[in-house]
DNA sequence: CTTGGAAAGTCAACAAGGCTGACATAAAGT
DNA sequence: ACTTTATGTCAGCCTTGTTGACTTTCCAAG
């Protein structure tokens, strides 16, 4: 950590492989703990890490179709139908038809999959609060930053979409 | 990225839910960007994730054991069997008996597996030299200094004994 | 030298969660 | 009236994770 630190300073950048791959090792160790927490409370209740997904987009957007929430988690049809057919039966979501279009289903969680979404969330809060707290103002934005910078640019754009919402 | 940018400069940093839930995001979003050119890369040789990341791992330290291995990957050995056995069918690694302890399995890429880490690894690479290029050195070593705070304590040492090896 | 236990491998069975393809239905748009 | 869109569903496949049971090999301690 000294030395990642003193290095973002004022020196200059060097991108030798090794630095990149440590850079890489970094996102696969990181990720893994980033899931780790939300991994554990899905398990006592029957769920993995697809129910989080549209659980979390689903409570950042209420009302969302289930063709958006199928651009935005990257999946087919097929495999979140079978994820969100389990959600409702579980009185965790509700799906409501369009008022417009009577096609599209809007998607909203129940005051049940609420709760669920704020005992996910806030273990991987938690988590991120304290790494943030850890690494200090700077870092977190530098963070941003290259987690931007390492999307392709489709999801770069859902990203952005999402950011300034709510 | 501007008003992160700014953001991490001198003002105090204010952890509000909405902060860490774009980091959240940026987290989701980001390391399917991470994996998107490997994974293209895999398909058509046939390979998984799963593949990639015991070759990376065999590469970063030549004649490492498969406990060892199954540590760092944090699987159970019949799972890393299966794609261990698949692997070495295929001439891209190899596993050597120990000279001391000849219960062990020392795992080596062959040539033709240094061939494919090359590949994975360099789009890989490309794809993280240009995120670090574009976020800036500042950027760098936030994002790993927030990276490791995010890690359980046990990956975090894992990733500490891999760091300065090379 | 025997035996206990560690390291490695194997077989079987299962589950989650991706995928494709085919098909059905309702509603909207032309 | 016809086409397209949004959704859901059935069937089947693959990868990659899991557990449990069991064997073989071999080091090391008694």
């Amino acid at each position: 950590m000294a030395d990642t630190a003193s290095q973002g300073g004022e020196t200059l950048l060097f991108l030798t492989d090794e630095q990149l791959r440590k850079g890489i090792e970094a996102m696969f160790f990181a990720y893994r703990g980033f899931t780790a927490d939300p991994d554990r409370i899905l398990e006592h209740h029957g769920y993995g890490r697809a129910h989080h997904r549209a659980i979390h987009f689903i409570n950042r957007e209420p009302g969302l179709t289930v063709t958006t929430l199928l651009s935005v988690l990257g999946v087919t049809k097929q495999s979140l139908n079978r994820v969100l057919r389990t959600l409702i039966e579980d009185g965790l979501v509700e799906s409501r038809v369009g008022k417009r279009d009577k096609r599209e289903r809007h998607l909203y969680l129940t005051d049940a999959g609420g709760v669920l979404e704020r005992e996910l969330s806030g273990a991987q809060r938690e988590r991120m609060r304290l790494a943030y707290r850890t690494a200090g103002p700077q870092a977190v934005a530098g963070f941003r930053q290259v987690l931007e910078a390492m999307m392709d640019p489709e999801m770069r754009r859902q990203y952005q979409m999402l950011k300034d919402t709510a």
